[in-house]
DNA sequence: GATTAGCACTCATCAGACTTGAGTGCTAAC
DNA sequence: GTTAGCACTCAAGTCTGATGAGTGCTAATC
């Protein structure tokens, strides 16, 4: 365990670290008001702390920089104190002061908010449509071969995509199917939906309608995918990557953008973390992905009605203003339900 | 007027400078098989071309560079033979054999091809919404203070948004007023659609419904944007911007790639582009924008049915390969057509 | 008169030597 | 236990000269 002194000390580091991105040295520490001892005992500190594994040397005569471990230290021993100042909570919920009336402009403006006031990249996982149940659809014929399926949920997300009409197969047929499924299918959660078409209107569709089968496959086709395409992503303010020391490596920040834009992976990257409650940090190589080995992850989900629905995260350097991201990432989950929820 | 050496050299460094992206020097130019004189007569004639303004010097022992008049030069008179092999044409053609079944998923797939072959940033704008006419109006309550809105127009587009409900009003009325509009207004221009409502339905709604004007208002909310946004921009390969040796500066590749950002901007540039027919081209300060200063933008629009209905451009440094970008996107902008035909 | 060989000149780039200064570890004194 | 002092290390900056790619000019050649 660590001495009050010791813990100082590692903070004062971090903190420092965290804001000039240099190695930071004993003189330095020692000048802070903070920890009032001299460099040469805070060298000593440093060297015991660096064999703790707390803290690294880029080289022999360099100061020191966190290593990891002393970041997952900092992290766990956060006071998060005046870490954001009243008037940054005030812009922040002034943002959505004025009317935003759909889902995709909340989020979109959560994102950019958070990213503006940090100066990292924000990451946003939309709604999650596990938990919305459906509240109509519709089946639209567009010419003789084509029809445009529409599926809008208890949350007001709309979804659509084109099918191919199957030969045969009439607009007054379609328009009973429509009928049908709306009036059975409300309300069904929508990752069950494609069970319960078979479950609860196979038989009574087999009865009246002609074209049983390639109906069944039209619809089936319309609904594919409905349920893992559900989740949007929300990416904003990436390219404050290139603002850090640290990736002015074009080579780095390049693997980290290249895979930002692979959607399923960032995707999977924050679903995984919406699991937990409250607010999970990521540090380095405790990400899966090795592009984002110098990178941290700050994430926190959402709530609506005490169901977990969503994340929102923040992807930064390693050295990372950890505090004040968590703060925030804390203060927006809790304002973001309440957005939501206006809508819906 | 240029003689044709003087042309050849000024091809032959355009094209040794694309592929290079350094200065050119007399004697790389005599060794290439195609221009057959000493390197000293080629200097003789770069010095007339640089006097001219078709080339630059860095500095007094470099090799030359075109410049933005050389460029254009080349442009002009480009000759486009040979730039894309037989089964690159395969590759871009059977990109789209499996079988895509929307809008958005052939331009996403579209913009990524191009970005892949051409290592260079590609920006797609979707079909105009300009040419399009509503197909079906929905109003769906979500619950008593909510409902949204739903577009379908007759190329399958669909567009939703949620708007409040205004008290007072009822869910027949409201079913009224949608049966209504889908009987008056099937086939409008989406972009008349605003005004349609007041000259076709206006008087009609006024007599039979009783909160008109609450509910026109609220008609009017879900309609508002639905032209402007109409135009979906599809980017790809934004961070192959990084592999470009002339943005191993991080300053420049992040004025561009925040600029790239800026959707409205974007889409305005792009726009811009779509009167003139065929393929465009616009060299570094060709651009409207300082932060493209060093990039060219080539587009090209496509058109179904005979009208422009959107545009297709590759964005690169002005050191780009021209020719073969515009051929692929003369290929490409002949092929979107038809798979969005496919579709509607 | 057009072309080319030859040569002196320019200048970015690179490697090596040297200097600087921030920072350390260790020891001995307080 | 703490601190002053000192020798040591090493990255980064500065200077230097060497290298070589490339030029412009002149005079010889075709």
């Amino acid at each position: 365990m660590l001495t009050e002194r010791q813990r100082m000390i590692l903070t004062a580091i971090v903190d420092d670290y965290i804001t000039s991105a240099e190695p930071v040295g004993s003189r330095s520490i020692s000048k802070r008001g903070d920890v009032a001892f001299s460099p040469a005992t805070i060298r000593n500190e440093m060297a015991d702390l660096e064999e703790l594994g707390f803290l690294e040397q880029p080289h022999t005569s360099a100061g020191r920089i966190p290593s990891h471990k002393g970041y997952r230290y900092y992290v766990d021993h956060i006071k998060p104190i005046n870490l954001i100042s009243p008037e940054e909570v005030i812009t922040l919920k002034s943002s959505f002061a004025e009317k935003l009336n759909a889902i995709e402009q909340v989020m979109q403006q959560a994102g950019s908010i958070l990213s503006q006031m940090t100066n990292y990249t924000s990451i946003l996982l939309g709604p999650e449509i596990f938990h919305t149940s459906l509240r109509h659809f519709e089946l639209l014929p567009l010419n003789e071969n084509h029809a445009v399926a529409i599926i809008v949920t208890n949350t007001g997300q709309v979804e659509n995509k084109t099918v191919p009409i199957p030969p045969g197969v009439s607009i007054s047929e379609m328009e009973k199917v429509v009928n049908l499924l709306n009036h059975k299918l409300v309300g069904v959660p929508i990752y069950k939906l494609k069970s319960a078409i078979y479950s609860e209107v196979g038989q009574e569709m087999q009865r009246y309608i002609d074209h049983y089968e390639d109906l069944m496959h039209m619809v089936d086709r319309a609904l594919d995918g409905s349920g893992s395409e559900g989740q949007r992503l929300f990416l904003s303010g990436a390219t404050n990557m290139l603002t850090q020391p640290e990736f002015r490596d074009v080579e780095k920040v390049k693997t980290i953008l290249d895979l930002l834009d692979e959607t399923p992976i960032v995707l999977k990257m924050l679903s995984s973390a919406t699991t937990g409650s409250g607010i999970q940090v990521k540090i380095g190589t405790e990400n899966d992905h090795e592009a984002f080995s110098n990178c941290s992850l700050i994430t926190a989900s959402y709530a609506v009605e005490g169901e977990a629905i969503g994340t929102i995260g923040i992807l930064g350097p390693t050295r990372m203003d950890y505090g004040r991201v968590m703060v925030l990432l804390d203060l927006l989950s809790k304002d973001l339900p309440k957005m939501l929820a206006r809508l819906s």
